[in-house]
DNA sequence: TATGAATGAGTGTTCATTCAT
DNA sequence: AATGAATGAACACTCATTCAT
């Protein structure tokens, strides 16, 4: 079970996320993630040792590569203000999501498989999370909207992961449909202040 | 496939809905169904030709209650005018979702295990949709947002969805997030006038 | 198990032999046959009892035509010389196979299906057949080969068989393989007497 | 789909030719076979990807086992006098026959089943068939008789054949009916020469 | 570290057959 | 005479997982 070749556990990684992506996560199986990696079925058991442990690796990648976007260290920055700060999260959800344009889908297929879905929510928005906190002191500041935050979180992902796929679909282009335009709607949805135009282009 | 007995197909549909409330979409097997129903296996393709069939079985029964909704009348209605029938819209999902508190989750999860969702959400959200017409004719009317329809609709059914989620699962009750604190939400995404506060009470 | 409907019976005789034809013997099922003919598959066991009969039904009905082909008379009249009634047995042969098409194939097919194919030749070719006469007697007044008759018809029916086979696909049309050629192949391997050019135009 | 234990590959294809054997082609199960080799199911599709690709085996096998009969090398060598190749290649047929005598069963059985069956004997009377240029060279030698090719080779097998069947049942033995009374039936059928007693016992 | 071999449980689907109406 | 409903057995095929090498 030691996993010596990261190469390759990230190869199956990969695997594994393009088949989501072409045929759904409930499409995956050990069989064509081997395949499509060019190795022996059984040797996924060397890297992981579950099926499950093996969505569970993709899920969790997918979930650290969006906490590692750019814009996340200001974000979290305490001593920065609390509306940079929300508004900032949001830009850059949606820079990772165009950037990413398969990572949010990811996540959800892989959520749709698991009945334990709260568990892995429970990661990206539970308490331990350090954007709980955020959320608390946007309330407290008069910032955002006083309700459940599964619900403001709802809209901020729904939104920006149908938005992705509309543009990977070709449905329209950034032109068509800019970020103001739809960061503009989001922030109606989450807040109760006016759209900070200042920050835009910052 | 001549279908006389519609208590069975009822009860077979019904089996089926609750494999998908319990353990998702993909957890759904003709095994399991005909076990929960009672039945033998193969019983069940004398009322589905097919899994799929099945499958659009639940998916078109499930949209047709949603259609049938009390509140759709005023919605499709040409004279009344159209802030009220985009409230009413709202309501009515509202009202339908927690009557019928699987109703979306369950759409949601067959949506997400065919790969041609598309097709499906045609029929929801689809050009031929009368829903279409309501909401260009709220676009012009300078009552909706200027945004692509399938984006407000998403905040709709996703917000809608997982409030009715959280009081399933007794995160919180509607005292604690009534209609109007979520409706306000919802609004405020897909609109860009004041929220309707004397249509709350009709 | 009264078979009143003599119609019905045909056409589910009928049923049954399209599909052999399209399909191979092994392709039919009497879900099949029920919806060629237009009606329900448990009517299938009211004219037959088994799936065994049908096919038996199929058998015998082919079997019954060919014994009825109009130059059977003539090969089976004692009066008539041996030489003749030989070569007529040949012509009758052709002219049934090419009259029906698809007989020989069909009764081969069902014999494919069934392992007591013995059996069934046997009523075609067995002691009790009143061609068994016949060719003892063309041996004996040293018209025929000697040699065990399943061979000698063996070439008979194969050889009519194949050729009717590739009329049928247009390998070739009967200006290019005539009747004449046919018959003077099998009659060289059936017989040690010159092919009888007067019988040619009778 | 790598196949290093060849003898399981084996057994399988042996098992397989024992089912056809005993009960028809249209027999064969993949339950049945694994059963009859001792192995699990499944197990057979680690050799065969396909129960289609199990019956090619069985059959490409045995057309190879009859490609390497010990006569073909002078059949088909072009140095020998057209008649000599004839004559030996319905001797090495013959031979080839009773040494394997179900064989040529095998062959029609697995045709049969396949609707397909042109595809099929394509590879074994085939145009790109080293076979078919010694047919061409005999008819233009006068030694075959002219008649499309499809029929000779009908005669030839279905002769052979049932002569072995016939030999397997205990119908009659070698001494009643010899290779040369049989072999003379086919040549009489196939070739405008005399039958080259000369090579009888060469 | 990697693989080929193996398997048992499970998949959707078709089938011949029976029976009450 | 005819049918709809029902079923158990069989089918080809896929799967996650294990193990010896």
């Amino acid at each position: 079970m030691k996993k010596k070749d990261l190469t390759k556990e990230k190869k199956i990684l990969d695997a594994t996320v393009e088949i989501i992506i072409a045929d759904g996560a409930a499409a995956i199986s050990t069989t064509k993630v081997a395949n499509k990696v060019g190795i022996s079925q059984s040797n996924i058991y060397l890297y992981f040792k579950d099926k499950r442990a093996l969505l569970d690796g993709v899920y969790l990648r997918e979930i650290s590569r969006l906490g590692q976007t750019a814009g996340m260290k200001l974000v979290l920055d305490p001593n920065e203000d609390i509306l940079t700060r929300c508004f900032m999260y949001l830009k850059s959800m949606y820079d990772f999501s165009l950037q990413n344009p398969h990572s949010l889908y990811v996540l959800e297929q892989i959520k749709l498989l698991s009945k334990d879905a709260a568990d892995y929510l429970a990661q990206l928005v539970g308490p331990k999370n350090p954007m709980a906190e955020l959320f608390t002191a946007g309330i407290n500041s008069g910032v955002l909207r006083q309700i459940d935050r599964s619900l403001s979180m709802t809209v901020l992902f729904s939104v920006i992961e149908k938005h992705t796929e509309n543009l990977q679909n070709g449905l329209y282009t950034e032109a068509d449909v800019s970020f103001e335009t739809v960061s503009r709607m989001i922030w109606a949805a989450l807040t109760v202040v006016p759209y900070p135009e200042n920050l835009l282009n910052k």
